[in-house]
DNA sequence: GCTACGATTGAGACCGGACTCACAGTGGGT
DNA sequence: ACCCACTGTGAGTCCGGTCTCAATCGTAGC
């Protein structure tokens, strides 16, 4: 069974070369399978490795390979299933190409973003996958790109930053969902959100996330083609926490002007809106229509089943860590992966608004 | 504005103390911010720091300093938002104290948790959390704490081995939750789980998950104290996908001493429980009472909202990582951190068996 | 029998920091 | 004026691998 009990100092190449009975330099080619050497050295250092159970030190060869065989991944949050989601895709990826994942979550602050990426640049990842908090702000990306390490976007873009992304189309799905919802009656669609703005939303201000400015403006098409106009009034960002969101729900819900059916930004807002208009004695789809971004397996089992708008998430995780994983490996780039789009999948949640006339040209 | 574009090699210490006019061992000094510097040097070196914009490589710190302030967490699934929440439990634990995460997944299969093990050991991971996919082969484990690093265990035990533990306490919550339903009335509670066995369950066998084991065991000596025995035709194992689920759900609801209870091992479980259930034109808790382990917030939406055993995973993972840390710093554990006890949430998928009785002594 | 070329091999440089050690300079104490 | 403690400083080693380079060996070719 060779030597027991906890040693302090790790077995290397040299301890190995010494029981070989062999240089270093040519353990170091027995064990790292390179270079030539002869069947009788191999095998010795082979066998002296084994007896001493070696393993080499990725540290060290990380060191002057200049590969550490890691990749950073940086996201709002993990405990998010929609990340949990593409998370996996990413270490699935990663794995199959060798490479190991270091995760850190940024709560969706700037701050805790550029940290986290200064914190991985420094740890010599290979490259970074990067779910950008602001799609405005991204110097600290530049910094990345301009340090000459790989870097792909994940779920969302970022402006003037030259990237290869990952990101769902939004605009299209939301455009074909909204002009549903129009189809079925409505016309006062509201939208809620958690993305963090300064003031009320003014059409065509802008937004931190790209994800959230192409589905507000997918909504508008959607209006304009029909015709009619955006009620801007029912848009409503800063949604942050489960009391802010149930507020915002009820606030939406009240008076003649209330709306007929509201789109969750995620499941996260769908869950406290779906509570909110419960607590309101109001039914689904009957009072108030819902739909929701994001096709979790739960959304089946509500009452009734969630029309949601499914995203190809575990997907979109996968396909940014092969691309990230081929740019450092200096492949060209795939040629057109698989499109990320998304699918609106009608359950049960969408119905027409009370003593609503079906679509009508010109309507309002 | 210095110096712009790619450059392919990074500043290194001694590019800034050649810079600053000083020597490697004073540069390193003045940016390590130890041993001796005037002054006028220390300015100087941080100030060609920043002209060049240097950056350490930690992986050469690590090397030397024996520290890689990492540390590598194996997990079954990410995507399962159970370990989605402990990752974030862990992952704000660590970056409180300065540390990274690396996360593998398994699959929960023993090979590939063997292989993570390795891999993240020759990355020279400062402490290891692994939530065991098997209880009872865990050499590997052993290995690790040979090798001198430290290892602790999340959400599982595993036998035989001297590693501090985090994981909810089972079997007291099984024993109470199965006296809940016994007491309402139920007789034929059954239990379904993913854990793989290699034949039907037999009470008393060895099961790869200690959290399973704690669990039946919970509901065998609920039993007991009733008079009873527990039905253990009704313990249902291998329950690997959706389809299986689902094919052993409509088996437990058959024929006359079809199942009056269910309790399933996990969210996912439950999700395709309900929805056979739900095939079956049977109702909840009409026909059958649920209980599912995990207190996810979309339970609260389901018709009717369902009972389930919340379980602090959140706080285990961070009690975990901090108590690694600990460990890794040589500091000693802390005097029992947060007790880490499920409870059980009354929500509405329990009730009383058709036709039922109350709870009566010797009653069968 | 002699040369040439490929296979082997070992010494040592190197990656980028941390840290040891010897030595110079300074000021206090006496 | 002399010794000593202490701050500053640079040369150089070390961590554990990879890799270059020159030396050695064996033998195939002539």
């Amino acid at each position: 069974m060779s030597t027991t009990g906890s040693r302090r100092r790790d077995i290397t190449v040299a301890d190995v070369a010494k029981a070989a009975n062999v240089s270093k330099a040519q353990a170091a080619r027995a064990l790292g399978n390179y270079g030539a050497v002869s069947d009788d050295v191999r095998e010795r250092v082979l066998a002296a490795a084994e007896e001493l159970s070696y393993r080499p030190n990725e540290l060290a060869r990380s060191m002057n390979t200049g590969k550490s065989n890691t990749i950073g991944v940086v996201v709002g949050d993990i405990e998010n299933p929609h990340f949990g989601l593409a998370m996996r895709g990413i270490t699935d990826a990663a794995k199959r190409s060798g490479y190991n994942v270091i995760l850190i979550n940024t709560d969706e602050e700037r701050a805790a973003e550029v940290e986290a990426v200064r914190v991985l640049l420094d740890k010599r990842v290979d490259g970074l996958i990067v779910a950008p908090a602001s799609s405005v702000e991204s110097q600290h990306l530049q910094h990345v790109q301009h340090s000459g390490r790989p870097l792909v976007l994940l779920d969302r873009a970022a402006h003037g930053l030259d990237a290869e992304t990952f990101a769902v189309d939004m605009a299209a799905i939301s455009f074909e969902s909204t002009k549903y919802l129009i189809e079925a009656g409505h016309r006062r669609i509201a939208f809620v959100s958690t993305v963090r703005t300064d003031g009320p939303y003014v059409p065509g201000m802008l937004l931190d996330s790209s994800q959230i400015s192409d589905r507000l403006d997918g909504i508008r098409r959607a209006f304009e083609e029909k015709g009619l106009t955006q009620p801007v009034d029912l848009v409503r960002l800063n949604a942050g926490d489960e009391e802010s969101i149930r507020r915002v729900t009820r606030d939406l819900l009240q008076g003649p002007d209330a709306a007929t059916a509201i789109i969750a930004s995620d499941g996260l807002i769908a869950l406290s809106v779906v509570e909110a208009i419960q607590e309101s004695g109001l039914s689904i789809p009957g009072d108030v229509s819902l739909l929701m971004y994001d096709d979790f397996p739960w959304t089946r089992l509500t009452t009734p089943p969630l029309t949601v708008i499914a995203q190809p998430v575990y997907d979109m995780g996968k396909a940014a860590a092969n691309a990230l994983i081929r740019q450092i490996e200096g492949r060209k780039p795939a040629a057109g992966g698989p499109a990320l789009t998304a699918s609106l999948i009608r359950r049960g949640s969408v119905g027409s608004p009370k003593g609503a006339k079906v679509y009508s040209p010109a309507g309002g």
